[in-house]
DNA sequence: GCGCTTTGGGAGAGCGTTAATACGCGGGGC
DNA sequence: GCCCCGCGTATTAACGCTCTCCCAAAGCGC
């Protein structure tokens, strides 16, 4: 616990007054004089002293720090929310308690309890699975300030994020729009219980009259980019290819990407590639990546501001608000020549 | 500070036994016997109680919590570090309480007050500038464990990290090596007094018996691949085009890249370039970038048992240890063609 | 000069936990 | 029959801070 060992009373005793007048004057106090609040606090700078934040938390009953959980960092997206909530929170006065689940619900439940151990106020997550929500439903129920940075409809938990099926939808729908029939799907969340890409696809060629094919459906098993371009490279290499990819990310679609260039195959004019959540990666790849954006900045500011009306709440938490994203497609190379 | 209401004097409640023996029985004391610690673990169960670890701080003078302190998470190294270091730290039963100081000095000493306020057990950190040390040496002289997850040579301080000079070289290097003479050097740290890549390449150079033009330098200000693109579209575009590129990180590397298979310059054949920090996209760009491989893994887990070290040395800290792991360069095919 | 309020400050309790110490009681040694 | 010991549990005091009283002295009106 450091080795910071000025407390209140060394400064009481170096001052001659109380540690309740110390107290009472580094915060300001309207009851001490200004005299005497100067005084204390020079002698509080002189002797570099730095309020226990524990023993705060401890009468106060909150910690002034959050918990992030999040599955798995390294999906830039994601990177991307930690580094903008870490932000948003730290600019409120919020310390932010970091945990991964690994993709892994026994993790996440041991991540949720070591936040909770140290008393967090209030906690941010991007559960491993959008379905298998009950261990967040009873800490909501207990009046646990939880927000979801996941846009699930039907949690009954507050919720903040992208529609993911509509951003499917649109994806799919732009590459039936500009004139493809035979469309793959990688994504890897699917087989975790996570459905709302693989539904909006679905829906999109249901729309269109197009038959739906499992044999074009990928399961990458990850999210790398290694890892779309292997996703790809059975169907690929076939004799019935797909004329255009829908990746459920843009790690996986850049790997895609690289498979097509690798072995001359045209983008867009052979294949033409949708990813999802719109990395700075995508734009600037060997050919730039159309993608449907994934709005960071809205999502965690307006998950942040949620977070904090439940903690200000106190007991008696208001009803559960979703907020689903509507996001935009963003059509750049990768797709843009019509067939 | 969550709504968890549980506490041990609850449990006595219930049970009939002091707080005192429940705590003594959850944490399996041999003074309690089995029969009445089954009693009291099966009530504690029942009431889902979770301990309060502020309480047990305060008075343990530890929280089994250390302070990660970052320039920027949106770096995939830094991610990366990230990821790596708070799976390592879970590991071993501690949190992470996660800060960022976006690469400001200021901001750097806030995030630092702000976990030490929370009394962290210890710290890592990637600080802002390699040279202004100052404000953390005085923490370790104050017995504070601090590691740097940068390989400061004359810190004063425990670091670990990659040696960024040989780095540099070993790249500039090897673009001697296949024939380059106009090699140009995209380092946005350098301004901010990070020298050691640019002594790196100049020091190349110079073994050479290449003349240093500063023309060549280009500051991108800044780390995105957007900022790469447009560090190199000054020269480039211009008469005098170097034959090839070194960047200080991928994502630099990334948009020179771009910038080259956007303007037709073909890679490596009419320009060649080298990263640094060996981030998957770069792998799998439009062309494999070649890069200076930045071993995550290994840095994370020796500034981790460092770390660990500091904190059970107790009030008597070891003599600071600083690693400098010395950087493979990964050759792909952006510089793989021989002139 | 009396009682009132106001001003400046202190004493003590308590937040949930752990560590040190105290205590009651049964049993064994002599 | 008495003392002592040890077992099982309770009591008490911290940890550093804030909050709720409480008190003493000064100021003020009549």
């Amino acid at each position: 616990m450091g080795r910071s060992i000025v407390r209140l009373k060394d400064i009481a005793d170096k001052t001659g007054f109380s540690t309740n007048t110390v107290s009472l004057a580094l915060r300001h106090s309207p009851r001490i004089p200004q005299q005497t609040r100067d005084v204390i606090q020079r002698a509080a700078a002189e002797l570099n002293y730095l309020p226990n934040q524990i023993a705060k938390s401890l009468v106060s009953r909150e910690t002034k720090t959050i918990g992030l959980v999040l599955t798995d960092i390294n999906n830039p997206v994601l990177t991307h929310t930690a580094q903008s909530i870490e932000l948003a929170l730290s600019a409120r006065g919020y310390g932010t308690l970091f945990a991964t689940s690994n993709n892994n619900l026994t993790e996440e439940v041991r991540a949720i309890e070591m936040v909770r151990a140290r008393q967090v106020d209030g906690i941010l997550i991007y559960p491993t699975g959008h379905r298998q929500l009950d261990h967040l439903r009873m800490l909501r129920r207990a009046n646990y300030p939880i927000v979801l940075l996941v846009g699930e409809a039907d949690a009954g938990i507050d919720a903040v994020g992208m529609d993911e099926r509509r951003g499917a939808h649109k994806a799919t729908r732009h590459l039936i729009d500009v004139g493809h029939r035979r469309i793959a799907l990688i994504d890897g969340a699917n087989p975790q219980g996570n459905r709302e890409k693989r539904e909006g696809y679905q829906q999109a060629l249901a729309e269109a009259g197009i038959g739906f094919e499992p044999a074009l459906v990928l399961d990458p098993r990850g999210n790398s980019v290694d890892r779309g371009y292997w996703a790809v490279d059975g169907v690929m290499s076939g004799p019935d290819r797909p004329t255009a990819i829908f990746a459920a990310n843009d790690s996986l679609a850049l790997g895609a990407l690289r498979w097509c260039l690798k072995h001359n195959v045209r983008v867009p004019e052979d294949v033409a590639i949708v990813g999802m959540d719109n990395i700075e990666f995508g734009e600037y790849a060997g050919v730039p990546l159309s993608s449907v954006d994934y709005a960071v900045e809205t999502v965690t500011r307006m998950a942040v501001e949620r977070l904090m009306r439940l903690i200000a709440a106190g007991d008696q938490l208001p009803e559960p608000r979703i907020t689903q994203i509507d996001p935009d497609l963003v059509i750049r190379e990768s797709t843009r020549a019509q067939r």
